[in-house]
DNA sequence: CTGAAAGCGCTTACAG
DNA sequence: CTGAAAGCGCTTACAG
């Protein structure tokens, strides 16, 4: 039923060397013989018990080294019942907003004490396969970031008692835990830029049409136009690439009514964007404005200086392991917190009058 | 002297429900209650031993279902001391080769079924604690990838009975498995494609000095240069990152003698070297011709389309878990196996007469 | 084909 | 402060 590598090495010899010359792994026995104490010193000494005699200690420690002990994770999991490590489940990385956020999420949770198993899915049918591998790893949590799963998979691993975050996503009537920025009101935030920087026909190209992230987007920035009397023109960009955003503007370039400003679900379809509008001789911005979300470090480089939302990656990295840290603690309800992305005017788009910068 | 996360959750109460209202993990001892068969039957039917009769398998996989039982991998693991993880040890990422190899990684480990584990070294000082962490978790192999470890450390590994690989990286004189392109043959294959095309003032880009990717493409440039009579000017670029190549490049245009053509250590030097070219004005490819190494996929994006080394990441991740396979099975000597890349002439670079494409 | 039992390397009440 | 012992959830000889 779930599928496991059935390869199983062969059982160690009890001596001190098996047979293939590499020396049997070390353990909390053998360091307790050395250092002439119960095993249960040994453990008490490396788990930071109290309850250990500062000389004991010593002799125990020095015992350690001299075998070059390292307590054994696994086998300290399974009785605490708690692995400290943390499934990451990410999308196939085609935009770099993921590789980013991904870094920034393992240097953080490593500072915390856990360790991050990764699992990023393929193609969407691959998500079946994580979460049942996640769970039998007996991850303390899960985090989910740019993978939309749906509710019946998540409710899986609630009964399996693994508690599940979402990052830069969030599930509306679910009771699960999210972290995401607040995609509408930053959208809010680039209809009124332009607006006021006097555009008077937006566009907005559209990421996947199954993402809370391009949904809240788009809505965010057509309410906004529409409240202030203005049209939206929308395109798809079906994905979060590169190319995607190039063959998007392409075609909104072809229009008899071509935009006199494009905002790109994200960065990246911003920078295809902005090389397609290149190519096709537009001149940025006097022509065209361009502006994204996400604030990737591509959209700073020279090339694109591209005008963007920032996303408090940071921050909101920090709230998530908040969350992982209350976990155990409290039994409370699960959160969604919605950050407020920064507008970062750089070069590709016009700017209102009286903008700072 | 390990540190380690002291909170323990506190043990959970025998009965099937625990105190705070979450159900206790259920085991293959309750699905043997519920199939009327012994324990050891059930750990046989998910294992996939063919020890089983197939009305009883079918009749534990029903209990199992009712209950929705995960086998336990870390219970396993620690039998089997095989915990079927792989560690991998990547350097910060700040040039998008790393997240574009450990996305490829993860997916082809998770098809041979193993999962990653990812160590991100933040700064240089941090790969101490990595190692120590990475062993406490017993992981199968480690693979270490653009992160240079001192053989001290790798001892320890090696003593501590944990096969180490590195990807993209080689040590010279060790015993250790490595995987890597050919960078120097690479290298000497740009030189001759610049020479080729008549450019008569090359310079090469350098990127960290202990990286011996970038020393041996150094050495391999260097080389065949000198071995056509040519001088190389040479400019550090320090770190591989964008700002590091615009940077350097800024100092190449400053020199009274400025390079025909660069050679940088890696693409997302190229990178910043091409912004900066533009930003002075300078006519890419016919005043002056930029090649990288490693093709990205941003080395195709139409702002640079970049000429460049091409390495055969797949086959070289393939290669790598060949070696992973072969670790249990025999106890052959480490290999360093180098693979050739393959030089991608796309826009950034004027090409020698009679080039196809 | 199946069961009973030992054991992987730890943690943690429970005594003292 | 320390030891003896039980037990985490599995796998795997060993019998039958």
């Amino acid at each position: 039923m779930i599928p496991q590598a059935s390869r199983v090495r062969p059982r160690n010899p009890r001596g001190r060397m098996a047979a293939n010359g590499t020396s049997r792994k070390v353990t909390s026995v053998d360091v307790a013989r050395l250092a002439g104490v119960n095993q249960s010193t040994v453990s008490r000494t490396f788990s930071g018990d109290a309850n250990v005699r500062p000389a004991t200690r010593e002799r125990v420690l020095a015992a350690a080294a001299t075998l070059g002990y390292t307590p054994n994770a696994i086998a300290r999991s399974l009785i605490t019942r708690r692995t400290n490590i943390v499934g990451m489940v990410t999308a196939s990385t085609t935009s770099p907003f993921q590789p980013y956020v991904l870094e920034k999420f393992t240097l953080r949770l490593r500072e915390t004490g856990r360790q991050v198993l990764i699992f990023s899915a393929a193609l969407h049918q691959e998500v079946d396969d994580i979460l049942p591998t996640a769970l039998q790893y007996q991850v303390d949590a899960l985090i989910i970031t740019s993978v939309t799963l749906s509710s019946a998979r998540i409710d899986t691993c609630v009964r399996a008692g693994t508690p599940v975050i979402l990052f830069n996503r969030y599930m509306p009537g679910e009771r699960i835990g999210a972290i995401c920025c607040d995609n509408r009101a930053g959208a809010a935030q680039v209809a009124d830029f332009l607006l006021d920087a006097g555009h008077v026909r937006p566009a907005y190209m559209a990421g996947p049409r199954n993402s809370s992230t391009n949904r809240d987007r788009e809505m965010g920035f057509a309410e906004r136009l529409q409240a202030r009397g203005v049209a939206v023109i929308a395109e798809d960009g079906h994905q979060y690439t590169y190319e995607a955003g190039y063959e998007a503007a392409r075609r909104l370039f072809a229009r008899p009514d071509p935009p006199d400003a494009i905002f790109c679900a994200s960065d990246i379809l911003a920078l295809g964007t902005l090389d397609c509008a290149r190519e096709h001789g537009i001149a940025v911005p006097d022509a065209l404005s361009v502006v994204g979300f996400d604030d990737i470090p591509m959209a700073r480089w020279s090339a694109y200086s591209l005008t963007t939302i920032r996303q408090p990656v940071g921050t909101m990295i920090d709230a998530t392991i908040g969350l992982l840290d209350r976990l155990d603690a409290t039994e409370e309800a699960p959160t969604v917190t919605l950050f407020p992305g920064t507008l970062v005017a750089r070069g590709s788009a016009r700017r209102p009058p009286n903008t700072p910068g």
